[in-house]
DNA sequence: GTCTATAAATGGATAGAC
DNA sequence: GTCTATCCATTTATAGAC
């Protein structure tokens, strides 16, 4: 049991340096020193392993993006939670969101996974969404359209900037996010 | 010799839709109608496939904006032809751009082919960032930092707007490609 | 739960005829 | 330039022993 958990994790990896298509039982066997078989036995097909990659990351951002939002009233110190992993994704120079690998190949990923993946995308639009409503009213964030709108944008910004800087380099994608987080602020 | 153009079409497309690594000889055949060892004789190896593919997207996407630039002495009307492509792209609800797949999969796809594709992306940055220049120094757009930094966030935007769209509907991606303009425009 | 062995399908690539 | 035929490696998956 404790053994599905570590392929999960490793999984998780792979979707995020190689992408869900370009990773193989193979690549998880020599990773975790058991055989494609034994793999198999915890996940029945790629199919599977893939939604269980999907669930795992939809838990794992939710409960951080929770904790991030009950850690603090200030609309800013809330957002944070959310950049510091891209930030984080970003300085690996290795890891994208799983979620915008998954719509990179949305055409090749199976259904069920590509499904929870977009309810993953929703969940963090809806976080970002609620708190630069905040923001707004609180006339410490400013931006044009409705919350949401902007949500949309800062999570598309924000995978880009996790692509590009893993093509172009840390300090270009951290450039990146700087600026994201710029079009946010009130000008004086 | 014209064969050699239709297959560098459809290839192109292939890697918009499905990434590089998710397409293969055979479908290539199914589309166009001839053997994968045809293919073979003007392409020798998938490799050298992909690198001509980004080869031809850089030059296709250097002629559409050296057009657009030189279309117009207004900022906003040049930057449009970018713009344009990207709304476009949206629209067909299947294409995203090569680059951007090319990014995405930056980890698996060769590499003659992958620094074609930075080149391509670098072009790109280059060329909104002269646009917003001028766009700024006339006070018809404004933005926080240099105009290269937030070139790089527009791009990343756009990468993502792009992939949102697809997988979450064409509005949703044509409303981040709305909010990408607003960030531009100049407050009154 | 992990292994060996093997199946079945796919993908990239080559040889050689036409 | 296109074809048939074939090769070899990889990948997903299963059967059955331990």
């Amino acid at each position: 049991m404790d053994r599905k958990q570590e392929i999960l994790e490793v999984a998780t990896e792979l979707v995020q340096t190689h992408g869900y298509s370009a990773f193989s039982y193979h690549d998880l066997s020599e990773r975790l020193g058991i055989t494609k078989a034994s793999i198999h036995h915890h996940f029945a097909g790629k199919a599977d392993l893939g939604f269980a990659v999907a669930e795992k990351c939809l838990q794992d951002i939710a409960a951080a993006l929770t904790a991030s939002k009950q850690s603090s009233n200030d609309p800013w110190k809330q957002i944070e939670g959310y950049f510091a992993i891209v930030s984080s994704d970003i300085r690996s120079q290795e890891r994208i969101c799983p979620a915008g690998s998954t719509q990179a190949d949305i055409n090749v990923v199976p259904e069920p996974m590509a499904e929870k993946m977009i309810e993953l995308v929703q969940y963090i639009v809806s976080w970002l969404s609620d708190i630069i409503k905040d923001g707004r009213d609180q006339g410490v964030m400013t931006f044009p359209g409705t919350p949401r709108e902007q949500a949309e944008l800062i999570f598309s910004a924000a995978q880009g900037a996790m692509q590009y800087g893993r093509a172009n380099g840390e300090k270009r994608g951290l450039s990146v996010l700087k600026q994201i987080k710029a079009t946010l602020k009130p000008k004086r």
